[in-house]
DNA sequence: CGGACAAACTTCCCTAGACCAGTAGGGTAG
DNA sequence: CTACCCTACTGGTCTAGGGAAGTTTGTCCG
């Protein structure tokens, strides 16, 4: 039972972290079995030699990621994976959007007057005018995604050409136009491509398709822009790991 | 400019918490833009009469919440809202199928032989004898989801009865069959409705679906169970977050 | 036998420093 | 003018404790 993996303090890992792949890595192996109890943070320290701080925060780290529990006086518990704490990340599809070989072609960019919809998501009157964007995401010479989008029209604020470039993409993902918003509501649901949206990708209208909506507000709580990604369902799904994963998992 | 909360001793709210709140209130606020670097730690230690160790963990909460992204040696900088940080929760859906006033309802549990499908999924031979279960989960009498699943047949751990009552989605989503779990791989996909899955919840056939999709592993990295849940698609989506909310956001 | 209480645990949060490492700016030697 | 280095400032990590608060257990007393 000799601790085989202390700390190595000349390890470029910090002793936190060791000590928490060290805890996970024992739970993985079976060690422990959801609903044990780990040793207690003193028993820790003791027996990795480190400081109830370092404990604590490679416990931190494990309560984090849903692989313990712990309970104020009582200890700390190893959870089953759990379902509910699944959660489905859109970094993935983002960076692939984001990269070199995909490119936004603008198809339309113009000054509109809001239809009722669009007047309702922005937040204001029915008639007025805002700027409608439509665009085309090409990867290789295929189009993936179509996007529609509608900005608030400022005219304090003139449109920025650059916005409408083909690397757009780059702030639409990380700053999305400027960083005047505060915050953002993202909505996924599936649905099926309308006539335009097929013909625009080469489909046929009915199709299965993933809607991304994106509703973005400054700091006046006022909504800034509002728009949606649509692409073909059967290319993509999204994949999560509850739990501690095997060993060859990552991607 | 004199701070009006500085931190409340007596208050229940802890002071890294009183600290992470302040801050993100003025991030919301706009008194910190994104791009600002925020005061380094040892002027919010000054400022707030907090030690070192408070302040780091009261950033660390930010920047785990992707507010704030810390760079060694520069700063602390407010970050605007990232697309790519989005991350869809499956936790409300699973607390509304586990609500009491949804139950399951077993349609179909018996011991079949594996098809290919099934086969590879469990990493077993075809033909091997698996456990199938189908269930029904119903909202009050409206069926809202359709669930296969198929386990792999242990005969020396006998198919325990409790798991096949209309009670045990409370096990299938916090436990899922006992502890014995080590990992399970979550897919969500968008499709349409079998023959089968339609006829039982009463829908056409081709109707857009949701399909989660779900596989467990045990402690020998082994498949012990694989199953789908199919639902109407227009029904769901998912709604996430990002950046800082507004003030009447929380659902 | 039963209930109150105290001790011994546990986690939770904090202090007040320390040293290391990365960054930026200014001054100096070439 | 350029290249370099030195210094001040930044976050990153850790130590070695402390007191507060929740839980469990066992003991003592009625």
């Amino acid at each position: 039972m000799k601790d085989r993996p202390p700390i190595d303090r000349d390890s470029f890992e910090p002793p936190y972290a060791q000590l928490a792949r060290t805890i996970r890595e024992r739970i993985a192996g079976g060690a422990y079995r959801p609903g044990d109890r780990l040793p207690s943070e003193a028993e820790l320290c003791a027996a990795f030699s480190v400081s109830p701080m370092t404990v604590r925060r490679a416990i931190g780290e494990l309560v984090r990621a849903d692989v313990v529990v712990t309970e104020h006086g009582r200890g700390t518990f190893v959870k089953p994976p759990q379902l509910a704490a699944a959660s489905f990340d859109l970094g993935d599809l983002m960076r692939y959007l984001a990269s070199p070989d995909v490119e936004a072609r603008i198809l339309e960019a113009r000054i509109v007057s809001a239809g009722p919809r669009v007047a309702e998501k922005l937040a204001r009157e029915e008639g007025e005018r805002v700027i409608s964007i439509k665009r085309l995401l090409l990867r290789g010479d295929e189009p993936v995604f179509y996007h529609s989008e509608y900005l608030v029209f400022d005219p304090a604020r003139p449109l920025v050409e650059a916005e409408l470039a083909t690397t757009a993409l780059q702030d639409l993902f990380s700053g999305a136009h400027g960083s005047d918003l505060k915050f953002g509501r993202l909505t996924l649901h599936a649905s099926a491509f309308t006539e335009t949206e097929a013909s625009q990708l080469g489909e046929q209208p009915g199709t299965l398709a993933w809607v991304l909506e994106h509703l973005f507000f400054d700091f006046d709580d006022r909504p800034e822009s509002w728009g949606r990604f649509v692409g073909r369902a059967d290319r993509l799904s999204f994949t999560t790991t509850v739990g501690i994963p095997g060993p060859q998992e990552g991607v």
